[in-house]
DNA sequence: TTATTTTATGAACAATTGTTCATATGTAGA
DNA sequence: TCTACATATGAACAATTGTTCATAAAATAA
């Protein structure tokens, strides 16, 4: 992580494109988003819940994996704010909790439909 | 993966939802976008890429990685169309090479603006 | 209370992913 | 040609991430 034996070649570009940037922390947390969402698993939890919510043990079948491992990830987009569950006796049902995450999804169906 | 021991709470909703699912093939290309964009180091090459092109060694200092650490990065991120590049002698210069992922970039930024 | 159902969690293990270092490639100039 | 420079690549290693299994917890009904 030592900068000072990298030349640079046009120092202002990189200094103008440096203060555009995000700060580091912002960076972290886009990452952290586009992680919940580079897991199958959770990609599919997502798009499922999309229409309507559903129950743990329903996820699973759509998932074809057990009920735990999709709890399991269900914590995962719990706590990234992604989902969030509702219980109603044993049942506890998930659902979409961002709205911004929903544009996401869109845009990359997007893109898979017009350059797949 | 025996889906046959499962047992389904609501079967009509399951099959509504599976049947608005996309495709397992698609899922994986979604993903795949994704996990392209959940290092930071290749978050923050293609955010500084949103602006202008740039150089191997000035992406290296912008990131404060090391000039190989960076070219296996942009090589994933080559694979992944994210970005394409052009030489000028010596130098290759990097750009965007997706007007989608920019779009899916702007999406994650507004979460990070609202929600952080 | 006990048994059953549904979901959650911890820990061990397996698989994937990223980093580093040495070396190779391609370009330009002497 | 030889040398220097910019970038790329392979392989070993380290770190992160996902899966599995056993078990725990919460709710309900008997």
């Amino acid at each position: 992580m030592d900068i000072c034996d990298v030349r640079c070649i046009d120092e202002e570009k990189v200094r103008k494109t440096q203060q555009s940037l995000p700060s580091d922390e912002n960076i972290i947390r886009m990452v952290d988003i586009f992680k919940a969402l580079s897991d199958p698993t959770r990609l599919k939890i997502v798009l499922a819940l999309l229409n309507r919510e559903h129950c743990v043990c329903d996820i699973a079948v759509l998932c074809n994996q057990s009920d735990s491992a999709v709890s399991h990830q269900l914590r995962i987009l719990r706590t990234m704010k992604i989902v969030k569950n509702r219980r109603q006796g044993k049942i506890m049902y998930y659902s979409i909790n961002d709205g911004h995450v929903v544009s996401l999804i869109q845009m990359s169906l997007d893109h898979v439909a017009h350059c797949g």
